[in-house]
RNA sequence: GCCGCUAUCGUCUAACGGUUAGGACAUAUGAUUCUCAAUCAUAUAACCGGGGUCCGAUUCCCCGUAGCGGUACCA
């Protein structure tokens, strides 16, 4: 053990240049006045270039909560890893979020642009902060500076293995925890790289209980690894980095991925000897999905699973909305029932219960988001639907933009076929869909060539004598009810027992597919002329 | 290996010691003024295993097992 006089000089041979205190920093970030119950979150990704569907959720799940109770939701932006650090990777996580309409009170708005007292807000703009803090802990002998090399720590994690204890830099193992101001001051002259490493107090043998706001109460191991505070190249681990940060900003509850649960331990040592009060926590389980045949599951990868990029539902068109109703659905599971009770609001009027969150991994359902998507789709009027896929078209599909523009009032018709009244068309999951909807309007995207699978049920001749007789009786005056009675009469003249047959007909010719929308109003929106033209085309 | 968290239909889950273990998605069958989508019926389908505690355990406790997470100068 040092004295004090000489974690005093310690200090000053690390960090000469620091003069400031932990109380001037603090100075500068007064305490928030909050109302009761009022909360300050954040969300905290590294710009790696990939927004992750799990972050829209959490980010999701922290903008109602403090919709709810009040409050304010920070953006900050960790980017202490120089090696995977992407160019615009802050804009694009600001403009994906965006997207799904979920914003910040506080915090990074763009790639170097911040709103709100509390920053700056991108970590690398805060590395003097984190060293007035590493010196302060090493003043009071908290910290200490690590020259070991990667081969050393290779060496004892290969000795503890071989010896069976536990692997890691800790207790006697950290042999640069009471090294001689000699020996530093050698290093420090050779210029070699040091890391600045918490002196860890814990025992692994004590455990104590904590209060997790998902997981409930929680009984952990204290931490004894002198883990890493500041590494060589200055920049601060994330253990290090998230008490100072949350505490400066205010950071009421911590909302993070389970991920972190394990070092919650070291977390609270390090607020300990920071001398900071604890915040609330809670870790939210991370989305899964099947793996290995579905034999076992895994995180959703970035990496092996396209739908774990946000970018996937937006490439595709998936409508913001249905896939934020998924996930609240994931989150607390009474969502459904509260939809089903509140048809038409909007889904961040849900309140959320933190205390309902699974606490085990969930599923990634594709199926179940495209089936809530299918549902909101069919909430949309025609005029909604018609903006919406306008908006997807224009950035992921330029030919169908240019279609739907063209044509607005012919497609605000065609997605209103089977909107209206008590029986909605549900076949639309996402906007990239509405192509197989469009196909059959237009000439240019129609199948080249009728399907040819009912020849065997009504031959081709039989087919175009159907036709001939329908062009007959065809009048676009007539409403539903007489269209069909005239259908009906038709195959009962012609002597077919359903009149199915004859529909089917009738659809291929006009549509070449055996499947299709309610063929009266395809019909009607289609209009005579194309109508007699497509059959007159079949009939040959 | 060690540490921690978790464990109900195929999937997401409800149940807060006593229920025919409920719902949603998926699947199957049927209905429907035409096909498909939908809708409406109906059906199939679950308390990880073993010990306790209790009049009574899916529920509480312990052990085991499995899954997940952590065990980095990544976050």
């Amino acid at each position: 053990m040092r004295t004090p006089e000489e974690n005093i000089q310690l200090a000053n041979m690390l960090f000469p240049e620091v003069k400031e205190t932990p109380e001037d920093i603090e100075k500068k970030y007064p305490k928030r006045e909050l109302k009761k119950g009022e909360m300050v979150l954040r969300f905290a990704p590294s710009p790696t270039g990939f927004l992750h569907i799990g972050s829209v959720f959490v980010s999701l799940i922290d903008r109602i909560l403090t919709n709810q109770k009040g409050g304010t939701f920070i953006l900050r932006i960790e980017d202490t890893d120089k090696t995977r650090e992407v160019e615009g990777g802050i804009n694009m996580i600001v403009k994906g979020l965006e997207g799904f309409g979920i914003s910040f009170d506080e915090g990074m708005t763009g790639d170097d642009k911040s709103k709100g007292e509390y920053g700056p807000y991108l970590q690398s703009k805060r590395l003097d902060i984190y060293k007035v803090y590493a010196k302060d802990m090493i003043v009071n002998g908290n910290a200490y500076p690590c020259f070991i090399t990667e081969e050393e720590l290779g060496e004892i994690r290969k000795k503890q293995e071989e010896m069976g204890v536990r692997t890691g830099y800790y207790g006697n193992w950290a042999k640069w925890r009471n090294a001689s101001l000699e020996e530093i001051q050698q290093k420090l002259n050779n210029g070699e790289k040091f890391a600045i490493r918490l002196y860890s107090t814990g025992n692994m043998e004590n455990s104590f209980k904590m209060q997790d706001l998902i997981k409930g109460n929680v009984t952990l191991r204290e931490n004894d690894v002198d883990t890493i505070l500041l590494k060589s190249d200055g920049y601060p681990t994330y253990h290090f980095a998230h008490p100072i940060d949350d505490t400066l900003m205010g950071i009421t509850l911590v909302t993070r991925a389970d991920e972190w649960f394990a070092s919650l331990p070291l977390h609270v040592e390090l607020f300990k000897k920071l001398g900071f009060e604890l915040p609330q926590y809670c870790h939210f389980s991370p989305l899964q999905k099947l793996d290995n045949e579905g034999k076992s599951r895994r995180k959703l990868s970035k990496r092996k699973d396209p739908e774990a990029d946000v970018q996937y539902y937006i490439d595709h068109g998936y409508p913001k909305e249905g896939v934020k109703e998924y996930l609240l659905n994931v989150a607390n599971s009474n969502f459904y029932d509260w939809k089903v009770q509140n048809p038409g609001k909007i889904s961040t009027g849900f309140v959320l219960k933190l205390e309902k969150f699974n606490k085990s991994g969930a599923l990634f359902d594709i199926v179940k988001l495209d089936d809530m998507c299918k549902d909101y789709i069919a909430t949309l009027t025609a005029q909604q639907v018609y903006d919406m896929a306008l908006e997807w078209a224009e950035v992921y599909n330029k030919n169908i933009a240019e279609l739907l523009k063209n044509n607005r009032e012919y497609c605000i018709n065609i997605f209103n076929i089977e909107r209206e009244g008590n029986k909605i068309r549900k076949d639309l999951v996402k906007f990239e869909d509405i192509s197989t909807q469009l196909d059959i309007f237009f000439d240019e995207l129609l199948e080249k060539e009728p399907v040819d699978d009912i020849s065997e049920k009504v031959s081709k001749e039989k087919q175009v004598e159907i036709l001939k007789e329908y062009i007959q009786v065809y009048d676009t005056n007539d409403d539903q009810t007489q269209w069909f009675e005239k259908v009906k009469v038709l195959a009962s003249k012609l002597g077919y027992e359903k009149v199915g047959d004859v529909a089917m007909v009738i659809r291929v010719a006009l549509t070449h597919r055996t499947k299709s929308p309610d063929l009266y109003q395809v019909m009607k929106v289609m209009g005579k002329e194309k109508v007699m033209q497509r059959l007159e085309k079949y009939i040959g």
